[in-house]
DNA sequence: TATTTCAGGTATACTATTTATACCTGTTGG
DNA sequence: CCAACAGGTATAAATAGTATACCTGAAATA
């Protein structure tokens, strides 16, 4: 972000350098963000999970959201699906490392969420 | 979240107790998470904005969404708006106790995104 | 003086995302 | 045989976000 604010003196911020595309934050939000991302990513923190079991823990969202943000996840190298078994037919999710590398954001945001009782 | 998992051998996990309700993570993006939220937020840090300002800040959202943003987070009570001036109005808008309590997450985000390339 | 510019928004119409509900193929348990 | 589970897909309705234009009033510009 190469944007800044000036003061003027009368407690008022002036913006000097705008940002034209997305910054940081908002591009971060956009993936982790999203509706459910964010608590998918976190329910798979301890390994492997398969597709049914994610849409009962994320109680609330239905398998179409659940699919599209693996699948979205998947496209971006944050998740892993692994088929186990045709006949009965077995998948698993599980986080890959740059995966792995979001929890503590979700952690935090676990944390301050409980703290402030956000509703 | 009183909800677990265990696991059965084969590298795959059941959930014992869904929960039925968004978990924290869920909550608080819904609060910080939705879209400009975040690098609302963020753009408060230094001190008072005005809405014109944060306007041309978050390149890319509309007044409308600028306005429905801050008039939620006000409505939470992590963005105070004050009148500065009638007659040429000014209003600005500044984080709460509460709404700063919100920025290591959102710094830490930053730092994510543009360590990970997120785009 | 007339016109434009800025402040801080609101109104309208449209597009995209999310939700609810039902359904599909195949396997296993009773 | 029948129901239940696996891992999804299909369709339609509701909700969220975008683009664009406009409003009132004051001040700066031509």
């Amino acid at each position: 972000m190469k944007s800044r604010i000036e003061t003027d003196g009368y407690g008022r911020k002036k913006v000097i350098d705008a940002c034209m595309e997305p910054c940081a934050i908002e591009r971060g939000m956009r993936i982790i963000g999203g509706k459910w991302t964010g608590s998918l990513i976190y329910h798979l923190k301890d390994g492997p999970v398969r597709f049914n079991d994610l849409n009962r823990l994320l109680g609330g969202a239905t398998k179409k959201m659940i699919d599209q943000r693996l699948k979205a996840l998947e496209a971006r190298g944050m998740v892993l699906r692994t088929v186990i078994n045709d006949r009965p037919i077995a998948v698993t999710y599980e986080l890959t490392e740059l995966g792995r590398s979001a929890l503590d954001i979700l952690e935090d945001l676990r944390l301050w969420s409980e703290k402030y009782d956000i509703r």
